[in-house]
DNA sequence: TTGAAAGCGCTAACAC
DNA sequence: GTGTTAGCGCTTTCAA
């Protein structure tokens, strides 16, 4: 039979529907010889339980959308293995989509998929608070790398991490730095040129932003270029992509990396340990971020946790040393 | 309203509900006026349609499950975002799943999923070919680099690409190549070493093969040390991952890339264009087989064109020449 | 413990 | 062109 119901079932065990329903979803409520009998019958003509008519009465889907802001950079996959392998420990499916850095695209998808969904993970979305509030009212929501009061979270401590950055290169001698902003709409690009800022003050070093850059390769050539402009001795990329790009630039006009200026990214990406020199970033258990978010959605998509108050997990990060940063040149 | 359905629209439009349906999704069969005020009725509601229901009845369901044998390999970054964008396009959902390496998580998922998806694209499958089998018998199945009489495909051309790589070692001296294979139920790996080898016999000279290795950048010490000892001059290892590896390892060593002995990868990753030295291998457009894949599935699912004989695409691959190849030592 | 029956939201005959 | 109605496969009262 090509897709047999409950009903073939039922005939074959000699039962109610009803009771095949029960044997499959509240077992404890049938007894054990029927259970077996409807249990073997199902088995024999190869029945599975429909999940969208049982996502029509319930209202729950078993899934759960992924929506990366691009694809493109190796950065995000990382979280959708996380939240891949969270999601299929709970038979959960997972819905990925790419808003390919695009507000608009973003929001439209959310919107398709609020019907077939149980809920969201959003990861670096570029999309403004208000979109985001409207969207939890519908469905669950969970934030990676991006904070909003009253919608759970989980983030990487940057305020920690850019600190740190700032520690490094202070001890290195660096007392002018610079910070190649990422997209004007991302709240990680905010939150890190704010933490490096406060940082920098702290120290009593200069500290300057350029930018915005779409955090790719292909733009560290501008972003290079935007750099050397303000001579500051280290430049802090926006991720490890741009850094790549801005290093490769530099190479180009000659300035040697880090004799001549130190450069930094985040994300700490696999390529990011291959390049020459291999890049000096600031990395974290991205996994994790993507397995804490769907374990918060698949928390608050029970029924019992709902009520309290929004999840903000925040996980440590970790600078990791390579050959792109040194000592300040002297001059 | 939380969830406003047909009955609410049909409601407040002042019409029956198979017109609200009509209205939705063969606008054609409802006069101009009448459409107006459902379509201003549903939007004043906030209704949309729900895809569950509309799979119950009519089991399609607009989705399509994406199946890839390892997410942490950046090479199926590619392929994912070609699936992911041509699904988009016809405003079909992909659904990720990763195999992990594991047949059979790979065939538990695609079970699970069987009754909720259109179709199924395998990235790589590492499924024995009767299971593929029984899987086409119940949804349309794309393969993407493998291949499978009876089921569409889209595979790079690896017959033209293996033959490449042997005429650019042989150019440059070689007359001792090694293969490191990747894994054992991995179709591709088959089909390189075949391709190669009927390559190397073509040109008279000596290929061999050493392995099955799993094809990540860690396995790459174990690999260059079996390579060491054929004497082979130059290898190539079944993926950039593994290639990465091994370079390491030979660096390690003390072994000159390429001087000593030259190394070639496959997939052309990102990584491969910013490692030392970068690494010559074999590309192809990956995102276009990605795209190609869900596009033949997508055609699948239409009721028109199913009964054609299955499409075996077949792309082109370039040969990527960078760092790691060169002449073979004059010993 | 089990069965009969209503209904989740939508679509497609079939009437009018 | 539009309304009536019977399901799609499943769950869950309500009775027995």
């Amino acid at each position: 039979m090509a897709h047999p119901t409950i009903y073939d079932v039922a005939a074959a065990a000699g039962v109610a529907t009803s009771t095949v329903s029960r044997a499959f979803s509240t077992p404890t409520r049938v007894s054990a010889h029927t259970r077996e009998r409807v249990l073997a019958a199902a088995a024999e003509l190869g029945y599975r339980p429909n999940p969208h008519a049982r996502a029509l009465f319930s209202g729950r889907h078993h899934t759960v959308a992924m929506v990366v802001s691009d694809i493109t950079n190796p950065h995000y996959f990382e979280l959708i293995r996380g939240a891949e392998l969270r999601a299929k420990a709970s038979e959960y499916t997972l819905v990925l989509v790419n808003a390919e850095e695009s507000p608009r695209i973003e929001y439209d998808q959310i919107q398709r998929l609020v019907s077939s969904v149980d809920g969201f993970v959003l990861a670096a979305s570029r999309l403004p608070d208000e979109n985001l509030e409207q969207i939890a009212s519908q469905r669950p929501v969970v934030l990676m790398n991006r904070e909003l009061p009253g919608i759970p979270s989980v983030v990487l401590d940057h305020v920690q991490g850019c600190r740190q950055i700032v520690e490094h290169l202070v001890s290195l001698g660096h007392r002018h730095l610079v910070y190649l902003a990422g997209p004007r709409n991302s709240w990680m690009a905010a939150t890190r040129w704010s933490a490096l800022r406060t940082a920098a003050e702290g120290h009593g070093i200069r500290m300057e932003r350029v930018g915005p850059f779409t955090p790719k390769v292909s733009q560290g050539g501008a972003a290079a270029d935007g750099a050397l402009t303000t001579n500051a001795t280290a430049i802090v990329a926006h991720n490890d992509l741009l850094a790549i790009g801005v290093v490769q630039r530099l190479a180009q006009r000659g300035v040697r990396v880090p004799e001549d200026v130190s450069v930094l990214g985040f994300d700490n990406i696999f390529a990011s340990d291959l390049c020459t020199p291999s890049l000096t970033t600031l990395g974290g258990a991205h996994v994790e971020v993507g397995r804490a978010a769907v374990e918060i959605l698949l928390d608050m998509a029970t029924p019992n946790g709902k009520t309290r108050t929004p999840p903000r997990v925040l996980l440590p990060t970790e600078l990791v040393l390579r050959g792109s940063t040194g000592a300040a040149p002297s001059a």
